[in-house]
DNA sequence: AACCTGACTTCGG
DNA sequence: TCCGAAGCCAGGT
């Protein structure tokens, strides 16, 4: 059995338990689902079915700390839903990821270099 | 099966 | 530091 079903699933948790007032980036959700170059898997599985699973689409920002989506395609939604958990932007929209990056425990992860 | 596309990431100029 | 090109993964057509 391909892996891209666990793939899918493990993102899916991964995402899930992103802690409110944190977030992850595309990349870091991929290497934890098993697929470190996936990043682009996981932005599809948020755009297709984040709705479907509930999960905290917006938690979730590019490499740089910035919001990938953009304006009126969700950016102005997302980043309200980010300061409402307490995540402040700075003037050029981008965040502070070595504040409000999530750093999983150490039980989803086999993350090598760390 | 082949080609296109995307809420990405990384590297080189 | 900023911009463009290439690399990557999986789903959709």
């Amino acid at each position: 059995m391909r892996d891209t079903e666990s793939f899918y699933h493990r993102a899916v948790r991964i995402i899930k338990s992103i802690p409110k007032g944190k977030v992850a980036t595309y990349g870091l959700i991929a290497h934890l689902a098993g697929s470190p170059r996936a990043a682009r898997q996981v932005a599809y599985i948020l755009s297709s079915s984040w709705k479907k699973h509930s999960l905290p689409w917006h938690r979730v920002v590019n490499s740089r700390g910035c919001i990938s989506l953009k304006p009126g395609r969700g950016y102005e939604e997302q980043r309200e839903l980010l300061e409402k958990e307490g995540v402040l932007f700075r003037d050029d929209g981008s965040l502070d990821l070595t504040d409000y990056q999530w750093k999983p425990e150490k039980d989803l992860a086999d993350m090598e270099d760390f």
